[in-house]
DNA sequence: TTGTACGCGTTATCAA
DNA sequence: TTGATAACGCGTACAA
């Protein structure tokens, strides 16, 4: 593994050039960086991390936060791939991470940690309104930014997020092309932007539309919560025909409802949700759903943070486009372009083709607060 | 943040006594050593990690590495748990961690990171038997350790896995006290010390007690393959009375199977299988389990990685106890002990006392191999 | 636009 | 049982 300074020697430049070239902190001469990059390639060089550490004063370490533990986390499925987005940033920036846990109060140590400067930044996902971690950071001014939600307590903390609005709206326009007149609206009652997000969004949407605005809140993203709701609003003598539930374990809940009420979907009722899971794809019928990308959630949020960190830059928000995925659950108007051969709605629906695996589009910018 | 500078100038010994009371590599006179330990404390003082990477050649960072992604993972839910385990004995240890994704195939640049030596070590949950990680580490030489499993491709390879061969033992002592007479295993075809673990088992304990050995395997671990193989077992002339599944998803499979044909559970047929999430406990009735501790595995696994990597020590096992949770799902006998008012079933019975949320009993050894 | 030289906090080598 | 000192690889103040 090559050093900087075989770098340099191979090169004909100093270390502090190549260093230079690497971070970008002062302008180095267009060749000399070319000559300096190219030797960089050949000897496959990447700047230690530790030295870098030693020399900067940093860990070189992101803090990881997840407000949930244990069942909560099963039942927001979108963390494993979170995490990977992070991690492969962090990689590629040549940092490391470490948990901070659910539980604060455990026996991590975490205002000794935080003392000690032990990470450099934090990044917390799904913040929630009465988070203790996010005060606790802003005062000992760690970099923090929050992913998959804002923190609702101050407008102060950095954040990215999918386009939660948007999405909800392109999913309230697919339910009127179907015909569908009396939507409500299942969200949770978790102090968290998301759902904020979603019941201004939906209310807007259906004044906009000259509807009546039902919206319950259940007390969990359980299932079981959600099955009790459903069964509540469907059974109200103006029942709706339409449920849009926050997160699509919930709509599972919503589904088994409808079934228990002998209610046909995507006939009698449409459903549909945010959270492209496996839970909505497998699903029968597979759910339409607001797709979320965490992975790409993940790298921005890293980025962010570390130009934070390292350029000191001001704070800026990032919000990810979001994309509606229609299925069976909502699709009952025979669209002509939609071919017979498709496994039975597995695969979402012709208004949104598979995207590829790639990263897919770049983060559009939002103005901070 | 103190330096092992300060620590030593005001514990009157030079900076080489102070890394050697912490790094162990040297004797130390008692005194001395407990003299700087309490500056040490005052001082708060902890080893700098980047300081300690930069004089070692260590990057202080451990890799991770789980071989599903996406969907299995959400099938397998002891993850989350495991990596707070990870992290926190990381953490302690001065160690932070990075993702080695599950598709290998995907853009991280595996070969080079191992050239640059980006991990000191790396730890593998659940490797499955043709896991091409496996061999490529070994090729490296990079310290590996395999969590939740051993892995079958070379006996190399140092693991820490739970008594799934005690648990099943203690499951089938409960079965037949619980008078199930034809108790039928469901694994899995994936290629998992797990899976062995249990068919081998199974099979000795069926034969000791003079019974047939049904054993069924699943392509994987879904509740829907389960459910179908429960279906085809239990429609068999002499159908089992207790079918035993490998991992709780898969019980939950079982347990649909039973009320699609009528069978009540657990009178008719006793349902238990391994891996005590939260599927288990809130199924309807709550399932007997084999009890997996995910995050003592992940300490201890970090543990067994850090010893190898710092210390150079010989490659060791460790087996961690397993524990039965019975639960309705198999209780048909009336235990004269089990009092009223405890809330259906919710909780584990009296055979097996809820421990406290410590790392429980320590780990105990088994022979390499 | 580029280079020199020092410091970051620790471990390892060698000496006492 | 303990100490002095030279690395480790990089960033940066200062100099040119």
């Amino acid at each position: 593994m090559a050093s900087i300074e075989e770098v340099a020697r191979e090169a004909g430049v100093s270390i502090t050039t190549v260093s230079h070239v690497f971070s970008e902190k002062r302008p180095v001469a267009v060749a000399t960086r070319r000559r300096v990059l190219a030797v960089a390639d050949r000897l496959n060089y990447r700047p230690h991390r530790a030295a870098r550490g030693l020399a900067t004063g940093r860990t070189m370490t992101i803090g990881l936060h997840f407000p949930f533990e244990g069942d909560p986390l099963l039942l927001n499925p979108f963390f494993p791939e979170l995490l990977e987005g992070l991690s492969a940033a962090a990689a590629e920036a040549g940092y490391g991470f470490l948990l901070i846990p659910a539980s604060l109060e455990a026996k991590f140590p975490l205002r000794q940690a935080l003392n000690e400067g032990r990470f450099d930044g934090v990044i917390i996902a799904d913040p929630t309104e009465d988070s203790t971690l996010v005060p606790l950071l802003l005062r000992h001014r760690v970099p923090l930014v929050t992913a998959g939600g804002r923190y609702l307590g101050s407008p102060q903390v950095p954040w990215v997020d999918n386009d939660h609005r948007g999405g909800l709206a392109q999913l309230m326009a697919h339910l009127e092309e179907q015909g569908y007149k009396r939507p409500a609206l299942l969200s949770t009652k978790d102090g968290i932007s998301y759902a904020r997000d979603i019941e201004e969004t939906f209310e807007k949407e259906v004044r906009a539309r000259g509807g009546e605005v039902t919206i319950v809140r259940a007390d969990d993203q359980s299932e079981e919560q959600a099955f009790r709701e459903a069964l509540r609003l469907l059974n109200q003598p103006r029942r709706p025909d339409a449920i849009v539930a926050g997160i699509d374990r919930q709509a599972v809940g919503v589904l088994r409802a409808a079934r228990t009420l002998s209610l046909r979907v995507p006939r009698d009722l449409g459903i549909a949700s945010g959270g492209d899971t496996v839970l909505a794809r497998h699903s029968h019928p597979p759910l339409t759903t607001m797709r979320q990308r965490p992975r790409v959630l993940g790298e921005v949020a890293v980025r962010l943070l570390l130009t934070i960190v390292e350029r000191s830059a001001p704070p800026e928000n990032r919000i990810l486009p979001a994309e509606l995925v229609p299925r069976a659950s909502t699709r009952r108007v025979r669209s002509p372009r939609a071919k017979a051969r498709r496994p039975a709605d597995a695969a979402p629906g012709p208004q949104a083709p598979q995207p590829g695996p790639g990263p897919g589009p770049g983060p559009g910018r939002a103005s901070p607060g």
